[in-house]
DNA sequence: GTGAAAGCGCTAACAT
DNA sequence: ATGTTAGCGCTTTCAC
């Protein structure tokens, strides 16, 4: 061949070749260069760098996936993304991951695990790098069949079945049981729950949680009603509690929409909160702390689990050996407003 | 060469020289049938398909991007994912992309340019398709300047200043006007406006159809607050009308979240929505209707905001002559609970 | 209508 | 320490 033709530089953004010619070097010298190999002369890295910088080359991250089999694209799962738990948990995933130069991907089930499945398989011939699944529905099962390498996956928001795979989730139970004492200590007998779906595990452990605490009190009288985790299923369970027999004079949702929907219904029956009857919820979503409501509530620091899942799913991207990680984190009581000793003690 | 050596088939996927050899075709051809291209015999598409079907090939994106530079990812740039106007918009518009099998990046750029720099940067060289621009920053010329082909952007939620780029908006001007009439039919004289950033154009035309509605009647008296789109920037906006010399009958909020701040802080005032105040927000965010609130608001069809700027983006970025489209969609006033005529006219 | 072959931009053996 | 080269899986001329 006497004449290697390529296009003229211009219009056309540079390669590797282009950026070896011009340094004078071949194109597995500028290779180490940019993925900081070892083995290159201190004088020839330099004169790389310069052609790198006057050509302002930037390596084609689809030829490395092309050849690397890896995109530094990882997919958020999550319920619903107009539930204001996750766009929070979004942020701090999204925030922590592109520190490492990932992009993620967020996927809406709508807790259907053929949802899961569609995206996971799309994205998954797309090159996904890892999933941190933060959806609540049965899809276990879906997930890891499809994402058999579990160093590919992290669990959050939910804690998995699975004994090999890791999770960042927190102490739901333990929370459950720190509100629920404090609702008792002050004075609180007749409590009401509105709980999650039977196939959420964070609200099944919430639930768990708050039935232990209640039943090592004698007479305490635990209430449970069903909710989906949204506002209008917490407005529906407060109007049926208050319509029974024996209403509770404090209620707790599973999470914060479902407390907000609540305190709506409780408003609607022009019941005071705190003062006719107390109100917490489960989460510490931003939006329960404003003034229009300060709830009460268990603060699962969102934030520091999307920091975390993205942490430990990096962290076990880059290592052949794996051992699953299992963090569960402290929850915090967050006492605000719309709880408060009982002041009109109920007589039976 | 005698002997062409390909790994066995077994724990990789099926690539199209598979789907070739077990159809006993060329690649080519494989391809064409997979592209749909017309110039294959209906015997010779059948038998490939067959081995399609029968090695579940899917062909590989990763390579098709590196040879066509099309990836089928899109941006969404939103302002903040933790509003809840944004998540909303966010599903829609993912919901719509995945139809046509693109996949939705959401870039949270707090409206800092240089975050949106950052974000479109590293997403054009993973080979970015299209980007939809619904953050209010004043980032216009960033993004052009960075996406030149203007086919590959539309702007949503916001109005570009660029006359040769598309868009899809509300009618904030005729929304914000509809829904001042309307108090002003109601017997409101002083209404509050709490607006937003003075660089995010939706809420300076909202501000601009409450003026506009204002001065056409002799004896109203518009006043305005400064917001920037947060429920706290809302709580606190009301409480300075409402310590003012002339506190308002009514307040508008440029966006839901304001308005639901405002709602707290009159609530912390022992006034009553809307017996002593009335109250309306602009965007029909969801949780502006629970019950909790039941926020009279300017419905600005989120869903269909999304929908729209997904379809015309798809169509720009498939069709070779461009001409920028301009949706403006009207916007529906929803009259719920927190506005009534007014009760005490304050006498002046 | 079909096939051969040249890339797309990069990495990773392997050779020197 | 550096260069050569064979792919990664696909699309796309260009022959036939």
């Amino acid at each position: 061949v006497l004449c290697v033709v390529r296009k003229p530089t211009v219009g056309r953004a540079p390669t590797i070749i282009d950026v070896a010619s011009t340094a004078g070097v071949s194109v597995s010298t500028v290779s180490r260069v940019v993925r900081n190999h070892p083995d290159v002369r201190e004088e020839t890295r330099r004169a790389v760098q310069e052609a790198i910088d006057l050509l302002n080359y930037r390596p084609s991250p689809i030829a490395r996936a092309l050849v690397s089999g890896q995109t530094r694209m990882l997919a958020l799962l999550v319920s619903d993304i107009t539930n204001p738990f996750y766009p929070q948990l979004a942020k701090s995933v999204e925030k922590e991951a592109g520190k490492d130069n990932y992009t993620v991907v967020i996927c809406n089930t709508d807790d259907r695990t053929a949802e899961t499945r569609r995206y996971l398989e799309r994205l998954l011939r797309q090159g996904l790098d890892g999933v941190i699944h933060a959806a609540v529905a049965r899809d276990e099962a879906v997930l890891l069949s499809l994402v058999d390498d579990h160093r590919r996956v992290v669990f959050t928001n939910r804690r998995p079945k699975s004994k090999s795979v890791s999770f960042v989730v927190s102490d739901n139970h333990g929370g459950a049981m720190q509100l629920t004492n404090y609702l008792l200590g002050q004075g609180h007998r007749i409590i009401g729950f509105i709980s999650g779906p039977a196939f959420a595990r964070n609200a099944t452990e919430r639930l768990d949680g708050f039935r232990a605490a209640m039943s090592a009190h004698s007479n305490a009288q635990p209430l449970v009603a069903d909710g989906d985790f949204s506002v209008r299923s917490g407005a529906q369970a407060a109007h049926e509690f208050m319509d029974g027999a024996n209403p509770p004079t404090a209620i707790i949702g599973v999470n914060d929409s479902i407390a907000l929907g609540a305190f709506g219904a409780l408003s609607e029956r022009n019941l005071r909160v705190p003062d006719d009857i107390a109100l917490a919820g489960f989460d510490g979503v931003q939006v329960s702390s404003y003034s229009l409501v300060g709830l009460t509530t268990v603060d699962q620091r969102i934030d520091e689990m999307g920091r975390e899942a993205v942490r430990i799913l990096i962290r076990q991207l880059n290592t052949p050996d794996f051992v699953p990680a299992r963090h569960v984190l402290d929850s915090r009581l967050l006492i605000r407003k719309t709880t408060a000793r009982l002041r009109n003690p109920i007589s039976h």
